[in-house]
DNA sequence: CTCAGTGTTCAGTG
DNA sequence: TCACTGAACACTGA
């Protein structure tokens, strides 16, 4: 489930399992849709001796700055993972690449569904796509003034806003649906609509959700249990929250909807 | 067997 | 140019 969270729990362990290591083994599957714009065989070459410095995050994308550019930049898709374990250990189901340092630690990016990323760049926050990304949902958070600034102008739904990367950096269909519930806000509600309360309310339980799923590593078993997330897969009529309030489900910005009429206006 | 889906990008429309 | 919509991408699991 990687939105912002997951993405940053991946990017601890990695952090962890890597940093200060050099890299001594590069694998790779021959996978042009997952290796974009950067044979994997270009991208094993690069990587291959050098010294990882930090893994940075932002958004939904990550990149490892290494000891001589170019670094790799990574995203994870639909359905991406990082898999850390040692050598000797069997690589995992579904694995594109792999990375072995010093010490006899590894860690492989697995993807399923092939809708991840890796590339190649000299400089990535200086680059596409990270450029055209908004603030960090988690580290860049503006005043909930500054927010409702920009809100004015976007005539289209709220939670369209919410998960368009150039704005709200980091938020996928969870989060958007779990503040809003939190916040009381019908997903359809013209973001230009909300009023000063309403977009701090709607801030407030963004940074509580981020923070919170993060806090717990991305473990939604540790979710508390009030949140809507718990509930929301239910697409059986009568699906209801911990609270018993009915969840309906619609289409909104494209994308499955869960939310509680009964509390969201 | 059918279909939805935790994400992004791009073509097309207004 | 901007704002927005819908389709496409690939594959698993319900």
């Amino acid at each position: 489930m990687p939105e912002l969270p997951e993405v940053e729990t991946a990017r601890r362990g990695a952090q962890r399992h890597l940093a200060g290591r050099r890299i001594v083994a590069v694998a790779t599957v021959p996978d042009r849709l997952v290796f974009d714009g950067v044979s994997p065989r270009r991208f094993a070459r690069a990587l291959r001796g050098r010294q990882v410095v930090a893994v940075h995050r932002r958004g939904k994308h990550m990149w490892i700055e290494l000891d001589r550019r170019p670094w790799p930049l990574i995203h994870f898709g639909m359905s991406g993972s990082f898999v850390l374990y040692r050598d000797g250990e069997a690589r995992p189901r579904f694995w594109r690449m792999e990375l072995g340092v010093e010490g006899g630690r590894r860690l492989a990016l697995a993807d399923p569904r092939r809708f991840g990323r890796v590339r190649l760049q000299g400089d990535p926050e200086r680059e596409s796509p990270l450029v055209s990304l908004g603030f960090d949902v988690l580290e860049e958070l503006p005043p909930s003034r500054e927010i409702a600034v920009r809100l004015e102008r976007r005539h289209t739904a709220i939670k369209a806003v919410l998960l368009d990367q150039s704005f709200f950096a980091g938020v996928g269909n969870w989060i958007a649906d779990e503040v809003l519930y939190q916040a009381g806000l019908d997903p359809r509600r013209p973001a230009s609509s909300l009023t000063a309360a309403e977009v701090a309310r709607l801030r407030a339980r963004l940074r509580a959700v981020v923070r919170r799923a993060v806090e717990v590593g991305a473990d939604d078993d540790r979710f508390p249990r009030t949140w809507l997330f718990h509930h929301r897969w239910g697409r059986a009529k009568g699906a209801r929250t911990a609270r018993g309030e009915a969840i309906e489900h619609l289409t909104v910005g494209g994308r499955t909807t869960a939310w509680v009429p009964s509390r969201q206006r």
